[in-house]
DNA sequence: GTCTATACACTGATAGAC
DNA sequence: GTCTATCAGTGTATAGAC
């Protein structure tokens, strides 16, 4: 386990907080106080606020991005690669959980990479909604629209981080076999 | 139909301000700007900033509530309650699209009127998970944490704002036949 | 790497004229 | 009911000492 940065560290407690408040509620005062310095020093590992969220944001964005080409890149059937995809959501939002808060809430804040954040999110849509509808032509899930299809499964995935932690006895793979089997029973023909 | 008072525009307004950026972000300035008049003029019709989140998010909220209890002194089944509730979300959530926003996200910036909202949100969170272990019991549905049960349907029930608003030729009634397959289907026995 | 001191724009809100 | 003017407090961020 390599060592944290203190860089790091004041993206991971600003994560926290942002979860609880959102980014504009929390002030730089904040953080310099949860991380028991000044404000002023946390500009010596951190360029400003924005910077922050940008990190935090953008690299959960591009984890969904990369687990969803390996996704694509697979041979299996639909229903398989819906049960991928629950997986890399349980796995990405147990991992990050103060930052998936940012990432559902907080990305309107984003400035120069707003515009980036929002393809890699709709390219994501759009190859979630493409193995739906492959799924409909073939047979294997129902024939309602996958747009709701999509938006039903995907604000439960999307949610995860609101519920992980307040089971800390929660076996994250009993969560992913509950999660396939409410999810998929919901949608399988 | 009742005319809208000034009041009134400057909730509904402020409502469709804080869905875009948040409670926080949005400023009396903007939402000045929004009404097409001063910032101090805003003070002729409500008190503070802080009425106006508690407006908006303790008027759904109690609407909420007031579905469950309908929804409870039914002598429906189990099934057909978590229908009633799809459609009560639905409703609500179509008929509130800006507000459901607040309610969802801005909840933790409510001051004296916190705990209120805190009550009701837990209290109708108990009333559903109690109507999902009663279905259990009775054999209605599948025996699979509740916890995660109720997670799954009410994250995507709460999620409807977002969704709802981006279809505009989408049927409310269409949606809701298609949530209650999908949702239903994956807890039903 | 952290501090104190400070710049200066912006915040919610009020007073009083019209 | 809306305005202008204004206040006290807080926001992000920088400069320079240690």
């Amino acid at each position: 386990m390599k060592q944290e940065t203190r860089q790091e560290e004041i993206i991971r407690v600003a994560a926290k907080l942002f979860k609880e408040k959102g980014y504009s509620a929390v002030t730089m005062r904040d953080l310099a106080t949860a991380m028991n310095i000044k404000a002023a020093s946390l500009y010596n590992h951190i360029n400003s606020k924005q910077d922050i969220l940008e990190s935090i944001i953008i690299s959960i964005a591009e984890k969904f991005t990369v687990g969803m080409t390996s996704v694509l890149a697979s041979n299996a059937t639909c229903i398989e690669k819906l049960k991928e995809i629950i997986a890399l959501h349980v796995e990405i939002s147990s991992q990050n959980i103060y930052g998936m808060a940012a990432l559902n809430h907080d990305w309107m804040h984003l400035e120069s990479q707003l515009n980036h954040y929002k393809k890699l999110r709709s390219d994501y849509e759009n190859d979630f909604k493409t193995i739906l509808i492959e799924g409909v032509n073939s047979g294997e899930i129902i024939d309602i629209k996958p747009d709701v299809m999509m938006f039903s499964i995907l604000t439960t995935l999307r949610s995860l981080y609101l519920w992980i932690p307040k089971k800390e006895d929660v076996n994250l793979k009993e969560l992913t076999n509950n999660l396939n089997e409410i999810l998929i029973k919901g949608v399988v023909k």
